[in-house]
DNA sequence: CGGAGGATTGAAGGCTATCAAAGTCCGTGG
DNA sequence: CCACGGACTTTGATAGCCTTCAATCCTCCG
């Protein structure tokens, strides 16, 4: 069943605004995959042809250099657009965090279907300016800030996108997520060494800013005191 | 004489491909503005709702901490699109490195034109994929090279964009350029302290790969040294 | 000529990386 | 059920790169 009617991002994905016709016409194209944790989906300076919305799962987005030192440069969740349409090569691979399912295009496909139809090519130019904002701002943190601030300011970010911000009477409760990064990812995210992260992670632990249930799962404790070091 | 029809970026800004009616539209729409060495455009978190094509002169968009740390995120040239259409308010700055000179819309003219001329949409998407490229490849620069690396793959791409490449015969001369930017520019480009900026220039002066002429002027002298140091 | 901002240079220190080893978790197989 | 192996993580010691603080030097312009 690899029906656009019955997906489950179909109204958060740039498919959103399609009509019945054009969404069979862009069902045909594509196909449904499912990749592993662990499994690349695009090769770096592979000219993988191909772009996908990410149905399930969570998926990195890296460069490297030669000498194999790597920086996750993206995060693609569910509903993201992935892969470099209109003629470039990106330079970046996609390698899944968690076992994630995808749709997939040929990007020649991809990149025609999306000429002929300016509502699509809108909805992925929002999405792409609000990558670049997101980009950008991530770029302060790797450029100018310490690494206890680069911690606070990943772990906020990750409560805000995973916590259960439970809508409790009065008191906020204690926000509680599953990582879907390792330790050495959340290095490679804010330009770290593993060493480092484990490091300022069991630090906040002894202050009693978080806790750390298991090795992939973070609960904030100080809200507070973490905004007030994201600097 | 603020009229499209004689703009020196009229083939290679998005506005490129729109016919003359169309442009006589958008031109109805903009108007020119010079913007001094200095001087901003665009204010951080500031709702200045404009977008605009930079006709002459180079701008950079900046973030900053409250502590006022701050960090370059961006460089706009002639024929690029600066702003954020499309409902968000970007939280950069924007300010002229050099006497600049640019086109100038309120986001919510540009926003409607654009919507009605998919041509339009379609090349500030390519810009903004182009510019999604370059700086996710900025980001490894930031969270992954030494100060030598991120110094040596400034010069190069400084050089690739200013550099005199004539058309020699056989030789390729050393190539030279003036930078439009100041030391501490550099560093908020690279996330460095104006002294590393420093030492690490005068040590490639000293080391025969650069020619520093002027304060503002690079001459690249061993290109082949500089490519094997920037990682 | 003199001032001011930017740039360079120097000395010292701190933050993060590197190197190394021990500890923890989890799946596998006995 | 428990022992074992391997990957990941934590912890420790040390080193080094870059920052910080400070002073001097340039260079441009009034």
């Amino acid at each position: 069943m690899s029906s656009c009617e019955t997906c489950v991002v179909r109204n958060r994905a740039i498919c959103a605004g399609l009509d019945d016709k054009e969404l069979v016409a862009l069902n045909s194209m594509g196909r449904r995959r499912n990749v592993s944790a662990g499994e690349p989906l695009i090769w770096e300076a592979d000219d993988s042809l191909v772009v996908a919305n990410v149905i399930e799962g969570v998926l990195k987005l890296t460069t490297s250099t030669e000498d194999g030192r790597e920086q996750i440069v993206g995060v693609a969740y569910p509903s993201d657009f992935i892969g470099r349409p209109f003629g470039q090569t990106s330079r970046a691979s996609v390698v899944a965090l968690t076992d994630a399912r995808v749709c997939v295009f040929a990007r020649n496909d991809f990149d025609r279907f999306a000429r002929e139809h300016p509502e699509l090519e809108h909805k992925l130019l929002e999405r792409t300016l609000a990558e670049l904002d997101r980009t950008r701002s991530w770029m302060m943190l790797l450029g100018r800030k310490t690494a206890s601030e680069k911690i606070a300011t990943f772990l906020l970010e990750m409560a805000d996108r995973f916590g259960d911000q439970g809508c409790a009477p009065v008191l906020m409760p204690a926000q509680r997520f599953a990582l879907p990064f390792s330790r050495q990812q959340v290095a490679d995210l804010l330009g770290l060494t593993i060493e480092t992260v484990s490091r300022q992670f069991t630090r906040l632990k002894q202050d009693g800013v978080i806790g750390l249930p298991s090795r992939r799962e973070v609960e904030v404790i100080d809200r507070r005191a973490l905004q007030a070091l994201a600097g």
